[in-house]
DNA sequence: CTGAAAGCGCTTACAG
DNA sequence: CTGAAAGCGCTTACAG
């Protein structure tokens, strides 16, 4: 049987409560019984028992984090989704919290995510993308510490964590500028909120150009590859395409790619291409995608900090944090083709 | 505050152990004795104390999922992982499992491993993927059940959850061999286990043309995308190089096509390609890749659904599973060319 | 069918 | 600096 405080109690003589002080190094201890304690203890391979402990402090020590229900195997969102947990998993694993995963839809809720809200089974919880708001409204009624990782609410109540989408596609559409192209197209989103964000950063770069928009040279697609295939249809049909073309998402400029190739042109050469995301096997594209790589792994580092801080009440940052992505050129913008005149 | 049953107790002038019986729907409690109780209970919106529970039953409802922490972001085999998470999630949570991260490498550990091991932090473990020998044994010390899930340990001892390698490099040889190919390479991977299963398969599927092997058709990589190339590279260089080659991961599969076009060849054209693994991205590759799927779901869900069995000490199956995994075929293997020949 | 008591392994005021 | 006692919220023999 595993040793608990009262063993090494009663080989030394001692109270339970002393050797509980010891073991947590509390200063009220004189050092040689200390040290008697620890030794002992060690002797009989001691280890702690978390769950009496949590049930003497009140906390299970489970940050649980809520994902959508409906994500697909091998989806771009199932990629960022596990990427995002990496980062929540090293703030969690050095503060000594487990994980405990939780999935929701508009239908149905794991069994984990009533453990949370009814049992309180995570001292705080941490939500990746667009989950109900309802599940915030019980988590807030029930006083757990919530931060939103992606979710592009328009509630600044909330503290969230969120990629910074303007600057995103600001730093996409500037670099085709900067290369010298002087038409450039979008494809949007339907997704309110971060489309409205990437919509103004790619605004604000044409602005700075003094590059009239042109509204023919917006598209929009729902994420997926062959969404972005049309809405590249759609731009090649107009009198004269745009350039250049910054798509949301990695995803979307994939097929772009691939309806500018069906239709007999060539990326770069003809259409410069830039996707936004970062997500895997990407530069093996031909040509390689030149993209905004979203931080993801940072996004639920920076996610947990604020969420440990909320649990342990000392946190005074801001509610919203947004993280800055960085432009990783490949081929699909022509910049290698260009580099004569940029570099 | 949180209602407890002492609460529920004193409103029903009942002792603390009927009520907790009455919860638990033991049938030792007289039916209306039972409604009152539940009755009481919801309107306090009473929900039990998990990690009291826990603390007199000694269970932790916590399984431990043991990584390695050198896995990259957006690599292969973190994709691999976070589908075999998804499939241990699902049957963890229908049985009231929470799940435990834990990371390991040679020189370091996390947290989550230590109280895994040390404070039975898991009622049970899975290792996923090529973890220390070392930690096997101190689970097993500890009587702490383990599962091992694509570990190609080649002890029979341990219980174990592995696609059927050997099948997967049968189906994707027999394929190529099925189009008409009489010439087929193997590129492999400096894996023992794991490559000694898919040259089997790969050999067994010559033996029953009754083709020769030809060792110079035989090549290695490390797995990733640039060892495939040069393997490819290798192969090419023969005399007379294979007309389709057998491939034991997408990525390298990947890596070996960009060789051939590389080499001013093109697939399937003058060489074939089947790949194994089914990761994302690999349809919309030109040309797309044909290749062999691992159900890597169900490999996390079989194993979860043994290692319950086995915490439950009611397991009676084979210690060690092997899934089968399935022919998806796209372009790069030529079967839409050959399309008249075998349709 | 119900209750009183002991216990799971720890922590923490309160005394001394 | 140390100990006795109470308690965290539940379960479970043992009696009746």
């Amino acid at each position: 049987m595993r040793a608990t405080i009262k063993d090494i109690a009663k080989v030394l003589n001692l109270s339970p409560s002393t050797v509980s002080r010891a073991l947590r190094d509390c200063s009220s201890v004189s050092k040689k019984t200390r040290e008697k304690i620890l030794h002992i203890a060690q002797s009989m391979d001691y280890q702690p028992n978390l769950t009496a402990r949590g049930l003497v402090s009140g906390r299970t020590q489970n940050i649980g984090v809520i994902l959508s229900i409906e994500t697909r195997d091998y989806s771009s969102l199932q990629i960022f989704n596990s990427i995002v947990v990496n980062g929540i998993f090293e703030v969690a694993d050095a503060a000594n919290y487990n994980l405990t995963f939780a999935k929701e839809s508009k239908k149905h809720q794991t069994g984990a995510l009533q453990r949370i809200i009814d049992n309180r089974d995570a001292d705080g919880v941490l939500i990746v993308n667009v989950v109900s708001e309802d599940i915030l409204a019980k988590l807030t009624i029930k006083n757990i510490p919530v931060v939103l990782i992606d979710n592009h609410f328009d509630n600044l109540q909330s503290y969230a964590v969120n990629n910074n989408d303007r600057l995103g596609a600001y730093l996409g559409t500037k670099h085709l500028l900067s290369l010298g192209y002087e038409s450039i197209g979008f494809i949007g989103i339907s997704e309110h909120a971060f489309n409205r964000e990437c919509e103004m950063g790619y605004f604000q770069a044409l602005l700075e150009s003094e590059i009239r928009t042109d509204p023919n040279f917006l598209a929009k697609g729902n994420g997926d590859l062959g969404s972005g295939y049309d809405a590249m249809i759609k731009l090649l049909k107009i009198n004269r395409p745009p350039r250049g073309v910054f798509v949301v998402n990695d995803e979307m400029a994939i097929g772009s790619i691939k309806a500018i190739k069906d239709y007999g042109l060539s990326v770069p050469e003809d259409i410069a291409i830039v996707g936004m995301d970062g997500m895997p096997f990407m530069e093996y594209f031909d040509p390689p995608l030149t993209t905004v790589k979203i931080e993801v792994a940072e996004l639920g580092r920076t996610a947990l900090q604020m969420l440990l801080g909320l649990i342990e009440d000392n946190y005074s940052g801001n509610h919203q944090i947004a993280i800055s992505p960085r432009l990783i050129i490949r081929k699909s913008c022509g910049y290698y083709i260009n580099s004569t005149l940029t570099k």
